[in-house]
DNA sequence: ACAAAATGAATGAACGTTTGTTCATTATTA
DNA sequence: TAATAATGAACAAACGTTCATTCATTTTGT
């Protein structure tokens, strides 16, 4: 036969597509300065992709494949839901201050509607999304009025606009202070536990909570 | 002297703007479409802004401005600060439904860490949020731990991010559901609140909880 | 009162870049 | 040598920006 494919070429693409994605947004990002990025001829990442939009496709995939990894992960070491919930924040802000450009891309993608998200890609969000909600209900960290649309915004968007707020250095300087994790990892429980508090005792009767129904039960299903 | 200025001219690019701003997000905006729909020339756009991203920065000033008027609105109502925040909550989604590139451009321009926000938007930004913050806290609406950054998060990002979410159509059709306001401003106020339920009673002793102090009242201030 | 000159608002063709994409060519290995 | 992996110069389309030109209006000179 002919010469071979060298595979980690495709990975070496996707490396540098999220790190110029990340730098510059998603319409800044000139496909040549990717591949240049990526040590690989532009023609190269053309015979594996249709197009830039194609690419970007991909790499959403890929990411959204590694969150539900981490979820599941958690949920293999047997942790509670909110620890679940709690360790996926936590994740998301630990990749944002190793590696911002894998959070930052994201941001750029998810908020630019002039592109298409494949129908592939959206399924793995819902189903991702859908486990979540599944999890949280019967652990009853999640209220019943939440939906599935409501987790991936408040446990994902959420935490995704904190980034980029602090990247943008509004209301104070870039690095990610190291509290800010957990806090927000607070506000998602209780936002999802739709305004039950953290601690699990009333603050005048000592009422253990755990057990009680929600507040909100006339939020309709689905 | 000479031909006099057309004062709606100004009025009718920023108005153009906002719509393809809005429909194609601010990279794939050209200043050629922008001009053509405000029925007027490049060049004359040129004579009033430096440039692309003068533009852009005129545009969110003047948006920031008007969410300023509607807080200032609602509290000249003699307004409690939960129904100014419900009002302002309410308000960004009113205005989605009726002109939804009107929230989808600040949507576009927030989360593009390609283009700088010129410093005197963000410090108008910085006032609002410092504003509802001083107005929150002496109400007891708003959580110690909260800072002026959360309620930029929470009371802007969020709905905005409820919005833009509704576009993708990745949850649900299109229209904005009638009940989603209220639902996502439910949330808004358990977020700054701290995760204190609406319901100003426990479920167990009845006991009022409005005057309580904050749960997580160990956050820092700033 | 009138025409010519002066002014500056407004225009849009043209320019230089940059972009996504293609494809004739080269390099590599069976 | 035959087959195909890989290249990158070349291309057309689209972009932000400029500036020589046009045009409506006011000022000036008689």
């Amino acid at each position: 036969m002919a010469k071979q494919t060298d595979l980690t070429k495709i990975e070496r693409i996707r490396e540098a597509a999220i790190r110029v994605f990340g730098r510059n947004g998603s319409a800044n990002a000139p496909v040549a300065a990717i591949a240049r990025e990526a040590g690989v001829s532009v023609g190269y990442l053309y015979r594996h992709y249709a197009g830039k939009e194609d690419l970007l496709n991909d790499l959403l995939e890929k990411t959204l494949e590694k969150l539900g990894d981490k979820v599941e992960e958690l949920a293999a070491q047997r942790k509670s839901t909110e620890e679940i919930i709690r360790g996926f924040v936590r994740y998301i802000f630990d990749v944002a201050r190793e590696q911002p450009e894998r959070i930052l891309y994201v941001l750029h993608l998810q908020n630019d509607l002039s592109w298409k998200i494949a129908e592939s890609t959206t399924g793995r969000l819902k189903d991702l999304c859908g486990h979540l909600l599944t999890l949280g209900r019967s652990a009853k960290t999640v209220a019943p009025g939440i939906t599935a649309e409501d987790l991936y915004i408040i446990l994902f968007c959420l935490p995704l606009q904190y980034i980029g707020t602090s990247f943008r250095n509004i209301f104070r300087p870039v690095p990610l202070p190291p509290e800010l994790p957990d806090k927000v990892a607070d506000m998602c429980l209780t936002a999802v536990r739709n305004g039950e508090p953290a601690s699990d005792r009333c603050g005048y009767c000592e009422e253990k909570r755990t057990n009680r129904t929600f507040i909100s039960e006339t939020y309709e299903e689905n």
